[in-house]
DNA sequence: TGTACATCAGTGAACGCGCGTTCACTGATGTAC
DNA sequence: TGTACATCAGTGAACGCGCGTTCACTGATGTAC
């Protein structure tokens, strides 16, 4: 008995990626598996087949639209501050960044965190996707940079390798901004990524009871320490 | 045909942990599993049962190895560095804190990554393995603190939910450390894991060549905000 | 020194499990005449 | 409007795999007399 539509939208594709996503939300990335998606949509695992020819591809989907989510998140975040307000401008990004991240740990976790064993994301299909975040901010540094609002410590530049790797960011995707700016993304970027990660992946001493307010704390300091 | 003794040692628990750490190196630590260990020991599965009853307490194992081999990494960088050079001192630990991590990847990823499915470490013993190396960072900060060398921000004062719970860590681990010392070492800690973990984990951008250089740059940056 | 015996580390077979993937199939649907 | 037919999404059985864990066993070792 084919079809016997427990959804009315006949929509599967689009329930299968919901209960994907459901799934690692519950269990984690590494517990994904096209028998168990199968088993809640009620439906059997080859039907999964007509719409993911592997596995993997089901996986590389999930990513990229991770990847496309974050980035809307980091945009949106900017969309209620005025373009002149640099400060606000970057907490606005720093508070969406962990915001997102705490949202959807495990969506996080599967974009940045370790990678899934035997999995290899195709790189020119998440590539472009991973770096609209990233652009986001440095398009805010870039703003502030060309306001003279950027604290850039003179007494320390880049050293040669630094230079090197940025300079080639620049070309590739960052035309005529800063290497001073592009560097100080990638260390904002870290440290970002640093909290939320002991945040989501459970790591902090349980003293750390609200790590919120350490984050928000911190981010204080950071930008106000890079925003004059 | 017992003991067959492939080991002339007979110190089959020590093989099966260093078993154990080469296939987390190469497959990562989700895909440790008995019987590859047992394959690769030319013994059966089952006789792994005569060292460790469960799985669950060889991992246990690992981890907590793992913590005691990272802390003593982080109080052997202090050993060449003179008592007074704080500078010297806070830079050898972030040196060392990604040399560490870069030489023994999948063991940082299995002590501060995600979580492995399906298995909750023992906290109260683990816990205390854990807490060597944030100790080390506090000491070297507590020492630079004393002698008047700590860069703190007088204009950005602990927020109450932080202070809370920086006092919380002071009586249990830390008595007499200042508590904004204490916080500038989870913003290092932080710091220092994001960019080891976007590192390891393969989620830099591709321009960025050198991860190394970058985190060389950015830990210079960090010292000098940090000790005067 | 020689023998009986308890110990216990490791074996081999078996259990039940869930997984990704393949395959031939079925039967409702929509189209062409 | 009615019928023949092609399409194709989903089924159900089966494959081979590796896993953790259990169980009764075996036979080398070391000890006690």
């Amino acid at each position: 008995m084919p079809r016997p539509k427990k959804s009315q939208s006949g929509n599967l594709r689009e329930e299968i990626l919901a209960t994907a996503w459901q799934q690692i939300a519950e269990e984690g990335a590494s517990a994904l598996s096209l028998r168990a998606i199968a088993r809640q949509l009620s439906i059997t695992a080859p039907a999964i087949y007509n719409y993911f020819p592997r596995r993997d591809d089901l996986v590389t989907e999930l990513i990229i639209d991770a990847f496309l989510s974050f980035g809307d998140a980091q945009i949106a975040a900017l969309q209620a501050i005025p373009t002149g307000d640099h400060t606000g401008r970057l907490r606005a990004l720093g508070l969406a960044y962990r915001q997102w991240a705490v949202s959807y740990p495990q969506r996080y976790m599967l974009i940045f965190g370790a990678p899934i064993p035997g999995y290899a994301a195709p790189a020119e299909r998440t590539t472009p996707a991973a770096a609209r975040a990233l652009d986001v901010l440095v398009g805010v540094l870039a703003d502030a940079h060309r306001a003279g609002r950027l604290a850039l410590d003179p007494g320390l530049p880049l050293t040669p390798a630094v230079q090197e790797m940025m300079a080639a960011w620049q070309v590739s995707r960052a035309p005529g901004i800063d290497l001073r700016v592009l560097a100080m993304a990638l260390s904002i970027w870290g440290w970002a990524h640093g909290l939320v990660m002991l945040e989501i992946g459970n790591q902090y001493p349980p003293f750390v009871a609200s790590p919120g307010e350490l984050y928000r704390y911190d981010l204080e300091r950071i930008v106000r320490g890079t925003v004059r």
